[in-house]
DNA sequence: AGCCGACTTGTGACCGATCACATCCGTGCG
DNA sequence: CGCACGGATGTGATCGGTCACAAGTCGGCT
């Protein structure tokens, strides 16, 4: 650890660059808030004596006065997956962009208390809004009837009454479907994510629904935990039924259900078709490559950050932002012998 | 987006609680800060005064005049990947458990502008230390050189000067390919990351120093940079030539590998063994499952916060620590044939 | 010339904590 | 009985900005 350079000349303040421009500290205010007012000449004087003393205003004064921080809180479950980190990713990204930080809190485990802590701590360090991103759907409801004082919007995919932006699992999870069911796939089945994750039960839903649509009974589905181990697990089950296509809810379990499926001597696509979902960026390289339902978790966590800025600017809910995941055709799909 | 609160009593300061409780500010910040010279009573009394109105002291005013946060920066490099974001996700815990917050910069790419801007950032913030955690040299050489006047430590497998905390990426790799020397290979390839990466260097050193204490040689790395796509494409390139195992710089550059060389028609393990680097969740699925070395992640998140809270507490720089990954024997290696 | 109004600039209070120092109080001792 | 002393408590300044308002400057118009 590098010790701190204890001979620093502390930071100027608004006073210095106002004594050096030989103006006020006000005046120096309006130059660094872009107010109108202010003579070209002075403001360029000034500017040159933050240039020089490289002044740069503290937060923590402006905060306390302002009440506003240009801080944002994101709060993020569950384990270290792809998706929700490329998002919290993204949405970094943006908000640095527009000259916000972001007070992070992730939760391994979430229970009441420890998610009221953590968002009670940023409320405290006066973040302007407050993210979340999870698919688990009691973590949603219990932030959502905290009322923090505070805006709040998340990332998940059901809900209506709040603001949110989301991929539409729903509508991906169908067009996996169609997908098989074109292929001329009659027996599928569905390996669904935890039953708390609201983004489960929206494929589930869209699996049902497609089914449905097109006259094909479901079977019960069998519920993983989106692990490629739970996926090895849901494939040693099913191994002995009657079934020719798999919709799984993530790309981890379609690689453990392959790996079952392998081992029992099925053949993946020939004797079974297999949908993931996500793309991951190993899914193409899986034995056989996978065919799966590409989502932009980049596009999303900036397009987190837009809804944020708008409804802090103006209190404009824009509308509910869900963008549609995309089929990618690889390898793990065929039609029933 | 749900709106705040806008009828919420504004919160309650120093000086409502010194009214209720009958006493001074003075007492009250006494009592907050666990200072001696108050009396016992006063001070129920004023812990009284505190629930009560349900006070919360403002870490702004406090930054502002103790020049202190209780915050912590981390800046993170690169794409989501398991190995960083996990180290990441338990470093937060950790910080939380410890009452500190955490602002996070997330930096998809680096270069010496987005660099400084986001630490200077940090600093402006208060934080009271800044944590990093790359494998990427230059990075780290910028941030060291930045003198950015607060402790500064890193999640890094080389440096001798600074304060770090690491897994031990050399021992490891030696360990992986003593592992196929032992199985009776004498041909080890070695896929590398990229030469900016100190990971993938000292992973390089490992394997070179292994085949050497064998007296084998070790003939040029491929270099890749992490993906899957890139592990694929040294495959393709390997297919060819004379080789019967390879040491794959982490777990998706060995999917990559695998698909290619099962594509050439080589099989793994009969035709060439093959070890990767992380043990990711999906490598017990892969097909065949990976032979790997296991990196606790979590662990070294935890590390890096105890190893900020020794040096922030008693400014003792802790021992370097590093721990050696663990090979987990699956079943992509075995003797050639 | 005198006055008005728009533009520019300055002054002092304030946000909510901590810090340095002053004051108060009870007790023990000479 | 008076005084010194140490623990308990209070007072006012301070951190570094913004806010509300006062004041100064200048040109144009009657």
């Amino acid at each position: 650890m590098v010790k701190a350079d204890e001979e620093r000349t502390k930071a100027a303040t608004i006073f210095d660059v106002a004594r050096l421009a030989g103006v006020s500290h006000q005046t120096v205010s309006r130059v660094l808030n872009d107010l109108p007012n202010v003579r070209q000449a002075t403001r360029e004087r000034v500017e040159r004596a933050i240039r020089q003393l490289r002044y740069v205003p503290s937060p923590a004064a402006r905060a306390l006065v302002t009440r506003r921080s240009r801080t944002i809180g994101l709060i993020t479950t569950g384990p270290s997956e792809f998706g929700s980190s490329t998002t919290a990713l993204f949405f970094n990204e943006a908000a640095r962009e527009d000259r916000y930080a972001v007070i992070m809190a992730s939760l391994l485990k979430v229970d009441g208390a420890t998610l009221r802590q953590a968002a009670e701590t940023l409320v405290r360090q006066n973040v302007e809004a407050i993210v979340l991103i999870t698919s688990n759907r009691s973590t949603l409801g219990l932030l959502q009837s905290m009322d923090l004082g505070v805006p709040f919007m998340a990332v998940v995919s059901q809900g209506s009454e709040l603001h949110r932006v989301s991929l539409d699992q729903y509508a991906g999870a169908r067009r996996a479907v169609r997908h098989l069911i074109e292929l001329g796939h009659t027996e599928i089945r569905h390996i669904a994510g935890p039953a708390e994750s609201m983004d489960a039960l929206e494929r589930v839903r869209g699996w049902r629904d497609a089914l449905g649509e097109s006259g094909l009974v479901a079977a019960e589905p069998i519920i993983g935990d989106w692990t490629a181990a739970s996926g090895y697990a849901a494939g040693r089950q099913l191994a002995g039924d009657r079934f020719t296509a798999v919709f799984c809810g993530n790309d981890q379990m379609a690689l453990g259900l392959i790996h079952a499926l392998t081992e029992a001597g099925l053949s993946v696509p020939a004797d079974v078709s297999v949908v993931g979902f996500d793309d991951i960026p190993e899914a193409a390289h899986f034995s056989p490559p996978l065919t799966t339902m590409h989502q932009d978790f980049a596009q999303l966590g900036r397009d987190a950050m837009n809804v944020v800025l708008a409804v802090l600017s103006d209190d404009q809910a824009p509308n509910p932002l869900s963008r549609v995941p995309e089929l990618v055709e690889r390898a793990s799909t065929a039609p029933p012998r």
